[in-house]
DNA sequence: AGCACGCCGACT
DNA sequence: GTCGGCGTGCTC
């Protein structure tokens, strides 16, 4: 049975060109078909003779597994019959052309192979849910497609209709209905026809943002009509003077919203009901996300800076030679203008180009910033659309018409026709890392390795880059342009460092709030400019303990202190979020002494407003978020300059630019820092760097002030000298190796299981397997940390590896092969791999 | 992923 | 004696 009768005859002629002289025909064929499955490894099919013609790798078929059907992807199509068991037969082919093309195949590929899962779990994340048919599949009607059913054949109509009463049904009861066996091809030609849709039940919980838009009725699109309706009216004249402003808006704006055109005119609800119901307006709610159809075409409504300019001109020069590049631009610096160009360059060269963000970067701002100059090119994509739109999505970047694709990690595996140039925003951004489930790909390097397959250019773009991008543009593997000038002039903030040692203060226990810091919230307030203060550490005091005898509360499912919340009056584990009731009695030596030990941001927050009584201030951290809309509200509120003083966790920095901070205080700096493990004091400088370019926006007074314990902190050279990538090739005393990344770590791998002995066992074999095959290169014992998470062990292996590139290369294969031995034991099961700095 | 198979504890 | 827990193995 082949679908699409209507398209795709150009393709299937292609077919034939590259296939028909295979021996395939008439000899029996086999197919390797990936199924959408954590299976051990890809299975065999037979294609049967009505097929062998028509079947095609990237073509899903139809298949039983364990008395199951599955439509999945075929791979490969060969001759040979397999040894050691008999292919069952394919049952259908659904697709006359494929629906995943070769690059895509390959790129499933290597994900399967870098980050250890299989091709079937690659798909799971890469294909929209409309394309994973199973016989445990729900599909549901489509209300909005009515019950017009003259367009569809027999069985068709038969599935149709028991889903126009049922709602809902599992394709095998489809089966039963149909009793026939090309079940698949049927469903498929309903959800081609918008029949009826596949069902995720977790995926349709996310309600979709709606925004009511007001349209005029087609009607009136004709201006004599429209203008007689005017010089006709005779009652109601508020709905006329509504009617009037909507007009006038219609013609500046060119859509209107509801609560636009209320705010404007205003008007009353009930006068544009009245509007509405005489059929003059049509009010129509419209998902905020959804593809808009904008025109096609290309404004660009800005001129770069010389400095802009003159990156954008390196980078294109750089992507003569090389395949990456490593746009290092400070904060405010103007990159998103640069990329704007370079998106217009290589539109106009008529390539498709992939704009990756992080999820949370992915803000409204952004998608219209980018909808005003490419406009109806544009698509955005990410997890949360429904499965209609992202089909949408899918075949819009199929067929070419989509030039721009705006998403998150996910929208790497939109099917590109001709990719040109990938642009990895925010490179250093850890939820490019998928954690759960596997596929656990790092879309930096992923998209890296497809940008290859296309021969495409890969634009990496950060204020502060990872340690492995800016180690690769420093051996030369990268390019790298600087950005270090702040658009329109705005000054570099001043960053001065204060000891808290020298400070002398009452009571015992580490300062909060020194002096200076307090002495610069009052020049900030008394100049109406606004403060940021960043801890790291959420709650009241990060933990409790007993003054007698030393015994500090921990979490019983996690090795974990616990955090003391004053509000709540809880202790909470951090880790995996479990409170208890405040710990009176020592558990120890029974005594009721406990102290509190440092401090968190809902400690300052309480300090500075008891300090500072006529400051507004606020808190911004995981206590005080509960929803996403609390987060906006509150970046809204200190946008507005309703709160003068915030107080956060990293979370701050997750905000947008805040024209009127001009002071930053990072309250414990060194106890960011970590001489050890290099990727702590990565973590912290971008962290530090991101709150800093906070501050000091406009009138270019802005101040960062560090309080340290240890004013020593080599590190902290750097943060002040905003030097980031100095900190890299730092050397102190021998002691270069802990900063020299690919080095010092390459990889990070975590294995889990229940059981504590199960999980060293593990971690045993693997350190036993490095250490046989390779000891002499390995300049660090890989001795493993078992730690016990909820009721999990997990245990961490951090590999320390020589300098020498060749050496690395050798070495992880090693790993990589140590770690597939031990995974090959079903009992043990690897949930997280960081690979190197090398993705190609 | 699912589902069958199989091996030990608490029940009519 | 059996019912049912979930650990383990297998699916072309």
């Amino acid at each position: 049975m082949i679908m699409d009768e209507t398209a795709g005859n150009n393709s299937f002629s292609l077919f034939e060109e590259t296939y028909s002289s295979t021996p395939l025909q008439g000899m029996g064929a086999y197919a390797e078909i990936i199924i959408p499955l954590a299976l051990p490894q890809n299975y065999t099919w037979a294609v049967p003779q009505q097929y062998s013609s028509v079947i095609q790798p990237g073509v899903r078929a139809e298949v039983e597994l364990k008395n199951k059907k599955y439509a999945g992807v075929v791979k490969r199509i060969f001759p040979q019959k397999p040894e050691g068991f008999n292919p069952k037969p394919i049952l259908n082919v659904l697709d006359k052309e494929p629906v995943i093309h070769p690059e895509q195949l390959k790129l499933w590929q290597w994900i399967a192979n870098y980050y250890m899962c299989s091709e079937g779990e690659v798909m799971q994340a890469a294909v929209p849910s409309n394309f994973k048919l199973s016989s445990e599949t729900n599909i549901a009607w489509n209300e909005e497609r009515g019950d017009d059913f003259s367009d569809l054949d027999d069985e068709e109509f038969l599935v149709a209709e028991a889903l126009s009463i049922k709602k809902e049904l599992k394709l095998n009861e489809v089966q039963q209905i149909l009793d026939a066996s090309h079940v698949y091809p049927v469903i498929k030609r309903l959800i081609d026809k918008q029949v009826c849709f596949v069902w995720e039940e977790l995926k349709e919980k996310y309600k979709v943002k709606t925004e009511t838009y007001i349209r005029l009725h087609p009607v009136y699109n004709d201006e004599a009509k429209l203008e007689k309706i005017v010089n006709e009216w005779s009652k109601a004249p508020k709905q006329m003077e509504l009617l009037l402003s909507y007009l006038h808006l219609l013609k500046t704006e060119g859509e209107v919203t509801q609560p636009a055109l209320l705010k404007k005119s205003n008007a009353t609800q009930a006068q544009l009901k009245g509007l509405i119901d005489k059929n003059i307006l049509i009010a129509e709610k419209r998902s905020i996300t959804r593809i808009q159809t904008l025109p096609k075409d290309v404004k660009i409504d800005f001129i770069l800076s010389p400095t802009q300019q003159l990156a954008a001109d390196d980078i294109l020069n750089i992507f003569n030679e090389k395949q990456v590049c490593l746009l290092h631009g400070i904060t405010s610096s103007g990159k998103t203008q640069v990329y704007i160009k370079l998106i217009e360059q290589y539109i106009k060269q008529g390539k498709q180009v992939l704009y990756m963000l992080p999820e949370v970067a992915l803000t409204a701002q952004m998608i219209r910033r980018l909808q005003k100059n490419f406009g109806g090119y544009i698509a955005i994509y990410h997890h949360k659309f429904n499965a209609n739109e992202r089909v949408e999505i899918w075949n819009k970047v199929k067929s070419g018409e989509t030039k721009v694709v705006l998403g998150a990690r996910s929208s790497l595996f939109l099917p590109f026709k001709d990719l040109g140039l990938i642009i990895v925003d925010e490179e250093h951004d850890s939820s490019y890392k998928q954690q759960e489930p596997a596929p656990r790909y790092h879309a930096r390097d992923a998209a890296i390795y497809s940008a290859s397959l296309f021969n495409a250019k890969v634009l990496l773009g950060s204020a502060t880059p990872s340690l492995e991008s800016y180690y690769n543009a420093q051996t030369g593997k990268y390019g790298i342009v600087t950005l270090n000038e702040r658009f329109g002039n705005v000054a570099m903030p001043v960053i001065e460092i204060v000891d808290v040692t020298k400070v002398v203060q009452k009571e015992k226990g580490k300062v909060m709030v020194s002096p200076q810091l307090k002495e610069e919230i009052a020049v900030s307030l008394e100049q109406h400019k606004q403060v940021i203060l960043f801890q790291n550490r959420r709650g009241y005091s990060p933990y409790l303990i007993c003054g007698v005898c030393g015994w500090i509360p921990q979490c019983r499912n996690c090795d974990v202190t616990l955090t003391y919340h004053k509000a709540k009056n809880k202790l909470a584990c951090h880790y995996c979020g479990t409170t208890y009731p405040v710990v009176t009695t020592c558990l120890a030596c029974g005594s009721h002494q406990f102290i509190q030990r440092n401090f968190g941001t809902e400690k300052i927050d309480e300090l500075i407003a008891a300090e500072f009584p006529s400051a507004r201030t606020a808190r911004m951290d995981y206590d005080s978020i509960k929803g996403k809309h609390d987060h906006d509200n509150l970046i809204r509120l200190f946008e507005q300059q309703k709160i003068d003083i915030l107080t956060g966790t990293q979370m701050v920095v997750k905000g947008l630019d805040f024209e009127h901070v001009n002071l930053v205080g990072i309250m414990d700096a060194d106890g960011l820092l970590n001489f050890a493990d290099f990727r702590v004091n990565e973590r912290a400088f971008q962290l530090m760097e991101q709150v800093s370019g906070r501050a000091g926006r406009k009138d270019g007074n802005g101040k960062v002030l560090l309080q340290v314990s240890n004013i020593h902190h080599p590190v902290l050279q750097f943060v002040q000298a905003h030097d980031y990538g100095a900190m890299y090739t730092f050397e102190i005393n021998n002691r270069k190796q802990f900063f020299y990344p690919p080095f010092s770590r390459i990889i990070q791998i975590t294995f889990r299981h229940k059981e504590s002995h199960i999980a060293e066992e593990a971690a045993h074999h693997m350190v036993q397997g490095l250490k046989h095959n390779f000891e002499k290169n390995v300049t660090g014992p890989a001795e493993p940390v078992v730690n016990r998470i909820r009721n999990q062990y997990l245990w961490e292996l951090l590999i320390k590896l020589p300098k020498d590139t060749g050496i690395i290369q050798q070495c992880k294969r090693e790993i990589f092969q140590q770690v597939a031995i031990i995974q090959s034991n079903k009992r043990y099961r690897a949930v997280n791999i960081i690979p190197d700095v090398d993705p190609v």
